[in-house]
DNA sequence: GTGGTCTAGACCACC
DNA sequence: GTGGTCTAGACCACA
């Protein structure tokens, strides 16, 4: 967690929970670490953990059994992506067109890079499944 | 300006300044607004643009000349290529990526909306000059 | 603080603690006083306070954790050092030589009021162990 | 004159005045420029030039001939040592020390700086002698 | 006219 | 509790 980030703690706290059900290293129905193993993990005040927690419920994205502790909702990461795309086109493609105009950037070089991107990405993944 | 926005207003009004210079409305050397004629034109309390101007000031975009005004400074665009290209590079373009990634969008999409975006900014440019 | 003095309020702020963090009363890491506390201390506007910390975060005297407070930065005592020396050997020296050439004083008596100065320091210190 | 510098500008231009007449480059009862023609050659407003012989005047270190012009008073030197060494010795000074104190700088390197600005001084001198 | 500083007081998000 | 932002209004020095 970045103190130092304009975006807010319990914010990027969220942000962490949903790449990680994004990416299906947490599943649907699982438990995911409860407020204190999470607040002990990324060094953060369980407060504040429970407040990212609370968020994502209030999205539907988790659910929580009481005594038991927090898990995945069913439809978690269609939730998420239909934020996530939301915001993708309505706010961060805008911009990033903006800025291609005004900075004087073409369209290759970003393909270019989007490619590099994909061959490390994979390269990577192969590593780790090895 | 935009009072709903997460973004603070100064900033806003940074960038406003910004733009005007990329797009070479403001030239380097010339006479910006003062203080007090951009607070009424935004509709803004005076000290907000101060700091707005403060903190283009501190960035070398702009200066100032006693009892006389703020300039737009002689690399004025430079130095907002600079930092916006870092911005870019680094922050937006992998959260672009992660994006696609994540929400399995096609590169191909982002391409055609990219077309689209273009035909309308030039469309818009031509009904601007007639 | 010296509110006839020519030199900004917030300007003595900072200077206020840049001796306080030189003197190693305030090392690095610790919280320093909250904005708030500070401006009852020294009798002034909170504002007035929030600007000699903004001034002192971007020249990184001191860093902010969100919610918490300000703490000093780790080489601040290096960065102060620097600052001032710099403004020592580049423009207080020089002036003191200019001075010295035009009032025709003598190095001499600035010698012997140095060693008064560093007496009467000392025995001040002394007082204060005490 | 530096337009940016913290000092107002018509105290730099008085600062200039002084020591031409510290250095005996103009002496007393002598004509000093015009308001014109200093503002010419310092390329600054012509009522700021202004100013600063109005203050110099104040301080009795030139009177003004009506119609003639601005000379140089009779005990100009005297005067301006005088509020420069009370400015020096109350506040340069004191200042200086501590500086020494806080930055660990030994009085030792500041005499070899003196020594090394004496040479160089003497040695420019020379030079516009021939 | 220009910027620069300061105050008082308000509101907000965050930890 | 913490900082961050904004407003309204005042006063000052300067060109």
């Amino acid at each position: 967690m970045n103190f130092n980030d304009k975006q807010a703690i319990y914010l990027q706290i969220a942000d962490y929970v949903c790449d990680k059900i994004l990416t299906a290293e947490w599943r649907p129905e699982d438990k995911i670490p409860s407020v204190r193993d999470l607040a002990i993990e990324l060094q953060v005040n369980p407060n504040t953990v429970m407040r990212a927690y609370e968020y994502l419920q209030q999205l539907e994205v988790i659910y929580n059994k009481r005594g038991i502790g927090h898990h995945v909702a069913p439809d978690a990461k269609g939730v998420i992506s239909g934020f996530r795309k939301q915001l993708f086109f309505e706010n961060e493609l805008p911009q990033l067109f903006k800025n291609l105009e005004l900075l004087n950037i073409g369209f290759g070089e970003i393909q270019i890079r989007f490619d590099n991107y994909l061959k490390s990405s994979e390269k990577q993944q192969n590593e780790n499944k090895q």
